[in-house]
DNA sequence: AATCGCGCCTGACGGC
DNA sequence: TGCCGTCAGGCGCGAT
């Protein structure tokens, strides 16, 4: 579910919520997600402070002064704030409580997430050492993705999907920024020019921030922090949009796979 | 070294 | 109604 613009989305709700605040008490009730919760994130958690709200990729990051507790969503995983008195459901797997009577409530029903608890700098953490370039950041631009695709057999669009090179770029949002670039997500890495890899950085950035701005994608199990959903949806050109016309030209949108994804784009307006 | 396909897990949906 | 196959916003791993 959560590429960059959600996790984001998500980090700006409840960062408001959380700063500051000490844990009184975290109750897990699903240890087995993508990776065994450890038991020392329940015996140290509580009374620490949340200093820090931040994010990294697709990894939210909740820095006390000793440790950092790094969030990841997965495909299917959502955090909310709620009065601490609300009830679990189903597939609640994690609950925080703070002492301001809230709690950050983690939710996964695929599983596919993952909390690390850890007290090195979490940008070392093995999962999140090898990571590639921020695509909002000033050093992501058209010299660096030309440098790192030349000999690249890849189809760009896993390539920009390639967490290694660019990171928080998920089947969405690829899709989106290629339509916007005018590039074929079939065309090899190695040979697009440094000019349209230009005018890719461009529309990477410009998806990215324009779902932020609009709370991120609501496809099907998304919601924000506060429980509403994602509005990006709204403004897909092409994702999930197979059959439908281009808004551009009014061709007939194709739904292919490239590496087991469904991929979309226009015949027509990508080349 | 780079690439590819599988598997982790649950739920929704369509066809029969 | 039930069963079965397919699909889903991620990503690490092993085989080639």
């Amino acid at each position: 579910m959560p590429e960059l613009p959600e996790v984001e989305t998500t980090r700006r709700g409840i960062e408001p919520h959380i700063l500051n605040a000490t844990v009184k008490d975290i109750i897990v009730r699903e240890y087995k997600l993508r990776w065994r919760i450890p038991k020392e994130l329940e015996q140290q958690l509580p009374n620490q402070t949340i200093l820090k709200v931040e994010r990294r990729a697709k990894y939210l990051l909740l820095k006390t002064k000793s440790h950092c507790l790094i969030i990841h969503l997965g495909m299917s995983g959502s955090l909310r704030i709620l009065e601490d008195h609300v009830p679990a459901e189903k597939h609640d797997h994690v609950d925080i409580i703070l002492s301001c009577n809230i709690l950050l409530r983690y939710r996964d029903p695929r599983k596919f997430g993952a909390l690390f608890w850890t007290a090195q700098n979490p940008l070392l953490h093995p999962r999140l050492i090898d990571l590639g370039l921020e695509p909002l950041s000033k050093k992501f631009d058209d010299t660096y993705l030309f440098q790192q695709s030349r000999k690249k057999t890849v189809c760009v669009k896993s390539f920009i999907m390639n967490a290694k090179i660019l990171v928080g770029v998920g089947n969405i949002y690829a899709s989106e920024a290629l339509y916007l670039a005018g590039i074929d997500p079939r065309r090899a890495a190695g040979r697009i020019s440094k000019k349209r890899y230009g005018l890719l950085v461009q529309a990477v950035q410009k998806v990215l921030t324009k779902a932020i701005k609009y709370g991120g994608t609501t496809l099907r199990d998304f919601t924000k922090s506060d429980g509403a959903p994602g509005y990006f949806a709204q403004k897909l050109n092409v994702y999930d949009k197979n059959d439908l016309p281009c808004p551009s030209c009014n061709q007939a949108i194709k739904q292919i796979k490239l590496n087991q994804r469904s991929s979309y784009y226009c015949p027509k307006c990508q080349s």
